[in-house]
DNA sequence: GCCGATTTGTGCGTATGTATG
DNA sequence: TCATACATACGCACAAATCGG
C-alpha cells in the first residue's frame, strides 16, 4: 500500500519515485504501463496520470503517446521553463529577472575560472578558433552567431570534468536566449566587443593568465548588462 | 484560440502562461478556475488539469483543494527535486551526482567571494557571530548544525542584491541535506572543521581579506568534499 | 500495406475538501 | 454550529497514436 499521504497522486507519485529508486532504473530504461501501476498502487489512472504529468514536468520520466512512459534524463530543462517565464513575468516592473540570470552567469564562469585556465593553459583548440573566427567575421557584418557563442561556451565547459556546471551554463544561456527576444536588441558596437571577449578569453586560457582571462569573462557580459541597465533605466 | 500544439493540454499550458503574461498577474493573485478555462480554451477538465498540473511542478501555479488556483512564487523548488532524485538515483554507480552539487556550490560561493567581501568588509553582525559561535559549541559536542549552517548561508547572502543567486545557493544547500541521509555521515573532526570554516569565512570577510576569505571557503567544503571521495573509493 | 493489440490522451460524471452565510 | 455553494480530486469510458504480425 502506498504511502498515506494527503492525496492519492501526491502517494502516487511517491510510490513511483520509490520504485525507480529500488529498480535502480537508468534514464531511458522502460517503465510500467499506466494500467499496472494502478493496480499496483490501488489508485485510478487519474491519480497515476497526474503523478506522472508532475514527474515529467521535472523530467524524471518521459511519456511517448501510444508508446509507453520511460525513466527521464534528469535535465534542467524544469529550471529553464521556470526562470524563462519568471524573466517574462517580471519585466511589469522591472528587467531586474533576466539581469540576475546574466549576473549568475558571471558569477558561475569566475567560480570555475581556475580550473577551466588549468585546464587549457598550453593546450591549443582549432574547433575553439574557429568559433571566435566566425563569431568576430559574423558580427562585423552586423549579424548575430547565436549558436556559435552556444557551441564555444560548451567547448570551454567540456574540458571541466563536472557535468552539472556545464549543464547549468547552458541552462541560463538559454533562459537569456529565450527572454532576450521580449526586450530590445544589442547594438551592433555590444555585439563586437561580445565577439572580440570571447577572443581574449581563448587567448588568456590557453597563455595560463588567470587575472586576464577573469577581465576576459566580465568584458564579455558587460555589454549585455549595459542594455539589462540601460531597458531598466528607460522603464524607471 | 489557443496555439495548434500537437496535444490539447500542451496548448492548454501554453494559454494558460500566456494569460498570465498578458494579465501581468503577481505571485499569489487568484486565478480563473478550472471550469472558466475549460470554455474559454475549448478544452475538457483533463486537459486543463493535466497542463495545471506541469505548471504546479514548475511552481508556476499553486493549486489548493478546495480553494482555488493561485500564480505560483517560481522558486527554484522544482531545481531542488530533480537534483535531489539525481542524487538518490545516480549511486547505483557512484556518488559523482552529489559531488557536483557540493563543486557547484564551491565554484559559486567563489564566483561571488569578490562581492561578498565588498559587502561585509568594515561591519559586524552579531547575529551571524552568534551563529558561528553556536557552530562551534555544537560540534565540539558531537552534534549538528543544520539550521545554523542554513541560517549563517542565508545571511551571507542577504547581503547582495541578486536574489536568484541566494535562491540557487540556498536550493542547492537543500539537496544535499536531502541526500546525504541515504549516505554515510561525516566525522566528528570533520563537523568540527566544517564549524571553525564558517568563523573563518566571516572574520576574513569582515577584515577585507579576499585571498583568505576565498581558502576558507574551499576549507568548508573541504570535509564533504572528502566523505564523497571516500564513498566514492569504496565503491570502486 | 493493413489490421489489431497495446499504450497514452481526452471527456464527463461523481466524490471530497474549503470557505462563507 | 451547521448548511450550502463552489472549488479541486478522483474514477471510468472512449478516442487517438504507435508498433508488430
Amino acid at each position: 500500500m502506498a504511502t498515506r499521504r494527503s492525496s492519492a497522486a501526491a502517494g502516487a507519485q511517491d510510490a513511483i519515485k520509490e520504485y525507480l529508486l529500488q529498480e535502480g532504473l537508468h534514464p531511458g530504461d522502460p517503465m510500467p504501463t499506466e494500467t499496472v501501476l494502478c493496480e499496483q498502487l490501488g489508485v485510478s489512472r487519474s491519480s497515476v496520470r497526474e503523478a506522472m504529468r508532475t514527474l515529467a514536468a521535472l523530467d524524471i520520466v518521459e511519456v511517448r503517446h501510444g508508446t509507453g512512459t520511460f525513466v527521464g534524463h534528469l535535465s534542467l530543462d524544469p529550471l529553464v521553463n521556470g526562470l524563462a517565464f519568471r524573466g517574462m513575468l517580471s519585466p511589469g516592473d522591472d528587467h531586474v529577472a533576466l539581469r540576475e540570470v546574466v549576473e549568475l552567469r558571471t558569477a558561475l564562469d569566475q567560480g570555475i575560472a581556475e580550473q577551466v585556465v588549468a585546464a587549457i593553459r598550453g593546450t591549443v583548440d582549432d574547433e575553439m578558433a574557429r568559433l571566435v573566427a566566425e563569431m568576430i567575421d559574423l558580427s562585423e557584418r552586423g549579424e548575430s552567431f547565436a549558436e556559435q557563442d552556444r557551441a564555444f561556451h560548451a567547448a570551454l565547459l567540456a574540458k571541466l570534468p563536472n557535468r552539472l556546471v556545464a549543464q547549468l551554463v547552458e541552462a541560463l544561456w538559454e533562459v537569456h536566449t529565450q527572454v532576450l527576444p521580449r526586450l530590445g536588441v544589442a547594438t551592433p558596437d555590444d555585439i563586437a566587443k561580445t565577439a572580440a571577449a570571447h577572443g581574449d578569453m581563448l587567448t588568456a586560457a590557453q597563455a595560463g593568465d588567470l587575472p586576464s582571462y577573469r577581465a576576459a569573462v566580465n568584458a564579455h557580459y558587460a555589454p549585455l548588462l549595459r542594455v539589462l541597465a540601460r531597458e531598466s533605466a528607460n522603464t524607471d
